[in-house]
This record gives C-alpha cells, sequence and structure tokens, in this order.
DNA sequence: CCGTATCCATTCCGATACTG
DNA sequence: CAGTATCGGAATGGATACGG
C-alpha cells in the first residue's frame, strides 16, 4: 500500500511535465547541458552528485527524449549527451527558473550569474507571455479550461 | 553522514529555484492557486494528496514568501492560502511547464486543458525570451556568464 | 575515464486516527 | 472544515567498491 501517486497521464500539462523531469537533478542536469556539457564525468563533477544517482537520471531522461547518446566527438570510444529538440525546448523553462531566483531569491547586492545574449553580450530580457493579438498577459489575464474531447 | 546537498546558497539562480519550490508538489500547488484555489481542503481534493503533505508544503510555502495566509473571505473563522507578488511571480514558470508538456508530452488527438486569455478567450502564445533590442532569443543565442563581485 | 552494483541513511509520501 | 500526530513503506541520495 501506500503506492506513489503517479502523475503520467495526468489531463493537465503541468502535471505530466513534472512527473517527466519534475525532480531537482534533472533540471539542474539540463541547466548544465544547456551550458554545453555532454560528457558524463563533467556533468558529476560540475554538479557534485553521485555517479549512481546521475546514471539513474540520464537514463531516465534519455528514456523521455529529452537526452539523446551519441558517440562521443573525440575518438574517446565513449558516449556523450546531447539534448534533442524536445529537451532544446525546455529552455524557456529553465530561463523561468532562472529569473524568478534572480528576482526574488537575492538580497540587493548579491552576485549571482547572469543569461546574456551571444550576440551583444548584453542581459536577456524577461519572458513574455502573449495573446494571439499581441497584447502581454499577466497571470489575471489568463484562464485555465478543462478540454474534454 | 550522506546529508542531502542543500543548494539554498548556491549561486546559480536556477539551482536556487530549485530548493524553493522545485519538488513535485509545490509546484502543482501554485499552479492550482493560479486557478484560485484557497482553502485547504479544495487543494487536498483537488489534488488527492494526504494531508499531512500539503500542511508541510504549504508551510514551506508560506515561510519561501510564496504565499500568504489571511483570514478566510467568508466568515468561515478558518485561513486561506492566497500568492503573494513573489508568487505570482511563478506565473511564467507554470506557463513554460504547460507549455513544454503540451508540445511534448501528448499524442496527436490526446486533449488536455488549455490556457487562453481571458478578454477574447483564445489560447495565449507560447513564451518568448528576447534580447534588450527585441531580438528573439533561442538557446544557442545565449550565454551564462559566472558573475563575482 | 565511464559507468554499474551494493549498502545504508535520510527523506518523502500515503493512510489513518485524532483534536478543535 | 482545518489541521496535527504517528506509522510504515517507498523512493531518493551519498559513499564506495568494482568492472569495462
Amino acid at each position: 500500500m501506500a503506492k506513489r501517486t503517479s502523475l503520467e497521464s495526468a489531463e493537465c500539462p503541468v502535471a505530466r511535465s513534472l512527473e517527466a523531469i519534475g525532480d531537482g537533478w534533472s533540471l539542474l542536469i539540463i541547466r548544465d547541458a544547456f551550458d554545453g556539457i555532454r560528457r558524463f564525468g563533467e556533468f558529476q563533477r560540475n554538479l557534485g552528485m553521485a555517479k549512481n544517482i546521475l546514471s539513474m537520471r540520464l537514463r531516465n531522461l534519455v528514456a523521455h527524449g529529452v537526452f539523446e547518446v551519441v558517440p562521443a566527438s573525440d575518438g574517446s570510444a565513449y558516449q556523450e549527451y546531447v539534448l534533442t529538440p524536445k529537451g532544446n525546448d525546455l529552455f524557456n523553462l529553465i530561463i523561468g527558473l532562472r529569473q524568478w531566483g534572480e528576482a526574488n531569491l537575492y538580497e540587493a547586492g548579491e552576485q549571482h550569474s547572469v543569461m546574456v545574449d551571444r550576440e551583444k553580450g548584453q542581459p536577456v530580457q524577461r519572458l513574455e507571455l502573449r495573446s494571439e493579438d499581441g497584447r502581454l498577459l499577466g497571470p489575471q489575464d489568463c484562464r485555465r479550461i478543462a478540454v474534454d474531447g
């Protein structure tokens, strides 16, 4: 008894996403991947996590189609973990985490890493949600509607 | 030994955010809050989670300043949990989770709930990240830079 | 260097009973 | 209705040893 409830087939996309990538480590691994990390050992050293956990997480992410295993780019006969298009599509989510943390979790003078655009080296703007006619939308301007075929 | 590593004072905002709200339940609670849920029992029934867990999570979120406890709007002598500005600022993150799930976790014909703008009832667009000069940015256009005072 | 396997501590979570 | 207390089972995570 007391089986952990699974959200795998939830009707809400938020729940389903969390089921796939909602644990803390996975999102940090993905963050590192956006920074260009590809090798097992790099992830491990960078995150300071146990190897068995990393192994499990990577396996899970590969199973979910977020990462893809490719032969190493150097001759090393090993593998590398690269983001699939599905994984790349998590970019906004990582940015969302980053921006919320920046805005709400740091003291005034406290330093933190910053995301800049490659071309000009300037900090990116905040994520924006717009309606179909281009209006900027906040929480109060939206509503969730259930859709049943 | 084997103490769980804390990311509370991490230099990366992504890690810090995950430390605060990165467990699966918290984000689902917050999602419900954006749908207008305010009462303990409503959260509990809606999410189907154990009351003690909900209690813990709410306490944690209040401690982190995401929720605020206010007296009940009806006369019921109980309390309600409403999002603070800091909590409201999580909107983009919830939307990010939703949109990634919608785009990547559902079969072609499969139905799911949808976020629409209140005014026209039309589905919202995808989140957008822009540079300071207005260009739309993807993962390849960005770079994370470490900042050390 | 890349991973897997094993062991153990900690944490998480669900069920239930209980108080106000 | 709104929560707290307690219990047991499950999952998670860290350390380490081991094999490819």
